[in-house]
DNA sequence: TACACCGGGGTCTGCCATGGCT
DNA sequence: AGCCATGGCAGACCCCGGTGTA
């Protein structure tokens, strides 16, 4: 390449990368040395013209030194063993001066291998955008440890960029975007345009449920639920339709169960949902319920049709064992939402002290910890 | 003061398929 | 043809405590 050349290509690749568009005043020098050290890298890692390359040697003896698993690499991502060029040395050296240790390295690299393609400058671009968010570098970390690929799995900075404004935009406050960040940090590795996608059909369905707010919609389901951008429209959609026919809700109770406890529902596949609700039925069914009883049942209690259906009879059976009803069960539902085994523990307690949950009630068997044991030695007390 | 009601909070990746690019 | 980026899927709760009210 002749240096005109090399000039030329490198105009087209700053109007291509937008650089030229950076909303600053003019091209800070600091940032037009990034933009030169991402064109060499760009330049670097074109694979034109590849044809099926043998591995790399001494890419795998320096993952090897580094501890890297390269038979889990070699199976998660062989294209990046035949590499010629890679950054390994310099995203070990980044990840070591961000407080990684040499584990943690080497097993972000065995999950994700692509991570030693990104440049120095554009892991150190990435993580200033991550760092607008977190306040130290240890909780990158550990999200970038927990989920390298979340992390790694977009080369494209901008798009994170423009996902965090356009997240900023519908509202969302700093909190919840660093819930979104540490818990669903895939959110950010979406496409612009995937994300707006779902916003959007949210927004949709707002409207023609009657709601009059469908901004607050979106971002009550998105501080509810921070996984359902991660979801495809697809599945949200049949979810929905699922909920309204077998619960046979208006429009305005739906709105509201969305909103709420329902939330989490629509993260879940649309057959296991399904199987869910008619194995949970059939069960209340046996229990003398009537369906009306049933919908209203997972109407005031969402999170019925979440845990398996297995789990939620046990639950049932579980009170059942002891003098407690299904009216009982029906009227407090939120009973449910403690384990068996802390059910049992509590069922058993209460023997002992001779609780009568016909007079008093079930809701004791839902209290926290901490207000449990300070009514049963009450109980105790009053023995 | 006790309790019912209810909202909030933690938490979630690793794999496969596919379309686009070179 | 081979690689990259990205979409989508399966998987499958439990606990705490604030607050209004009787």
């Amino acid at each position: 390449m002749t240096p005109r050349r090399v000039l030329q290509a490198m105009h087209i690749y700053l109007h291509k990368t937008r650089i030229y568009h950076f909303p600053q005043n003019g091209l800070p020098a600091a940032l037009l040395k990034i933009s030169c050290l991402r064109f060499c890298t760009a330049i670097q890692n074109d694979p034109t013209k590849s044809t099926k390359r043998p591995e790399n040697r001494i890419l795998l003896n320096n993952l090897s030194f580094l501890g890297v698993d390269i038979k889990m690499a070699r199976k998660r991502q062989p294209g990046v063993l035949r590499r010629e060029t890679t950054n390994e040395k310099g995203l070990v050296q980044f990840l070591r001066n961000k407080g990684a240790d040499h584990k943690t390295i080497a097993s972000i690299i065995s999950r994700y291998p692509r991570a030693i393609t990104r440049s120095i400058c554009h892991l150190e671009e990435r993580w200033q955008l991550w760092r607008n968010i977190f306040k130290v570098d240890s909780d990158i970390i550990k999200i970038v440890e927990r989920s390298p690929e979340s992390y790694f799995r977009s080369s494209d900075n901008e798009n994170l960029e423009k996902n965090i404004n356009f997240l900023c935009s519908l509202g969302l406050t700093a909190k919840d975007l660093h819930r979104m960040f540490t818990t669903a940090p895939r959110t950010f590795s979406n496409s612009l345009e995937l994300n707006k996608q779902m916003v959007e059909f949210l927004q949709e369905l707002c409207v023609c449920l009657g709601g009059d707010d469908p901004n607050d919609f979106v971002k009550r389901i998105i501080t509810k639920n921070v996984y359902i951008l991660i979801r495809s429209t697809k599945r949200v959609k049949s979810n929905i339709e699922f909920l309204k026919e077998s619960l046979k809700l208006t429009n305005d109770t739906i709105l509201k169960l969305l909103q709420g406890q329902g939330a989490d529902l629509l993260d879940l596949s649309n057959h296991y949902i399904t199987v869910n609700f008619n194995n949970a039925a059939k069960k209340l069914r046996l229990l003398d319920c009537t369906d009306e009883e049933i919908r209203k049942f997972f109407t005031t209690y969402p999170p019925g049709l979440y845990v398996s259906s297995d789990n939620l009879s046990n639950k049932i059976d579980c009170l059942l064992e002891d003098t407690i009803c299904i009216e009982q069960i029906l009227k407090s539902p939120r009973v449910l939402e403690c384990s068996v085994a802390t059910l049992k523990s509590r069922l058993n307690k209460l023997a002992k002290v001779r609780y009568n949950f016909e007079d008093q009630g079930i809701s004791i068997l839902e209290y926290s910890r901490k207000r449990f044991e300070a009514k049963l030695e009450k109980l105790n007390e009053e023995l």
